[in-house]
DNA sequence: TAGTGGTCTAGACCACTAT
DNA sequence: TAGTGGTCTAGACCACTAG
């Protein structure tokens, strides 16, 4: 498959093994190391090193005395998600609306958030969201101008998690709050309930690497919005 | 330290150097592979699993080139907690008031919940959780009696995260669902707000390993409450 | 140039599992 | 008993970094 001469021997390894085992069920075989050793005509720690990377990975895992086989799949963490991911996800229709994108200065709150100074340039985008045609939240989301050059300029794209993702600005880590709120009026009317109807408050600040790249507010429709969070210890 | 003679070589290793570089500081230099070598009078490849293995749980981060040095300690996603612990790290003084607890027959959406089959035993335990000696939620958890003999009898615990430690079945897994609504009566004057006051329903399905140890669910003042998650990649 | 980690070899003995 | 993974040796050459 790759050009055969470049590759490391134990990267020809790990992946040949990934190939041949990607699809089998949890508890299948892999071959055993001393199989690849023959196939490959390379050294047992050779094979053993490809076969370590794919058992930290969580693919494999190996029973002494046994052999080595395809793991069940870990359970996964809650991915980082943005709106439209987390809708698609629901089977819902996400659609959007953009009442506000422009440059601000940023206010002390935003600016520490940022990890930015008071008055630095932040990117300000509120938009309604609407799940199926019908209002489900509506979102503040504040940005750091200088992560994402020329991004008011080319036109708004659907998805900010999409668009942070071209950019490899990809959220790795998420600081989140949730708090149990009424609408104000203005909520209100955007979102098409009664004044004062009770509301689902989730702040976060979505960090790449060591950069914090969105720090938004959205308010939700109670009557419309559950969320949903898995924990563990394992990724 | 340990035995010697018992001891393997590449554990006698990373132990050693797990010592020798806890507490310093981030980017400060691990022991080279070779002077290990010297050290232990052992084969390289015995101390590459050594480091290895440090490598792999984040203590440590190699630079080719360079050395090996002290990685910046990972983000941590959330820990999963029980109350107890919960308003401890804010501070606050945890008590709780038990309302309920007793041997009930599961019900559909419990048994479903739990693993088991409806009518099966499981342990309902309400209580009325103060912070600080005001109000702060109320929780209906319901336990598996299998996985917990004994646990009525036993006079009940404070924290039931402390608990559950004890028996090897502190959670390692949580769905958590949370949503916005007004109070019911009963839970108004439970919580000592007014009626129909904006409440948080945290509701959670915890395992350990692949069983379901925990299904609760709580309400909280949301004028005193605000839940707080990290999401991440790593652990 | 000296030192580092990255890769790789060609063996070895062990404890354990399955037949 | 044959096969498996776990551990370990005593070297080797490479690319890269730093002084």
């Amino acid at each position: 498959m790759a050009p055969p001469g470049r590759a490391l021997k134990h990267v020809q390894v790990r992946e040949y093994v990934r190939t041949l085992v990607g699809g089998s069920s949890p508890g299948s075989p892999a071959p055993s190391e001393r199989e690849l050793v023959q196939r490959f005509g390379v050294a047992r720690m050779t094979v053993r090193q490809a076969m370590d990377a794919l058992v930290v990975e969580g693919l494999l895992e190996r029973i002494p005395g046994r052999g080595t086989f395809v793991a069940r799949p870990r359970r996964t963490a809650s991915k980082i998600t943005g709106y439209t991911e987390e809708m698609t996800r629901r089977g819902l229709l996400a659609e959007s609306q953009t009442l506000l994108a422009r440059r601000e200065q940023a206010g002390p709150g935003v600016a520490r958030a940022l990890s930015l100074t008071e008055g630095d340039a932040v990117i300000h985008w509120r938009r309604l969201r609407r799940a199926d045609g019908v209002p489900m939240c509506l979102e503040d989301a504040y940005l750091n101008e200088v992560l994402l050059p020329g991004f008011l300029q080319q036109g708004m794209p659907t998805s900010l998690y999409d668009s942070l993702d071209a950019r490899g600005l990809r959220p790795t880590w998420a600081e989140d709050s949730i708090t149990a709120d009424k609408a104000t009026a203005e909520e209100a009317g955007l979102l098409e309930v009664e004044p004062f109807s009770v509301v689902l408050r989730h702040s976060r600040r979505a960090l790449c690497d060591d950069k914090v790249v969105e720090v938004s507010r959205t308010v939700y429709r109670a009557d419309r919005f559950t969320l949903w969070v898995q924990l563990g210890q394992d990724c």
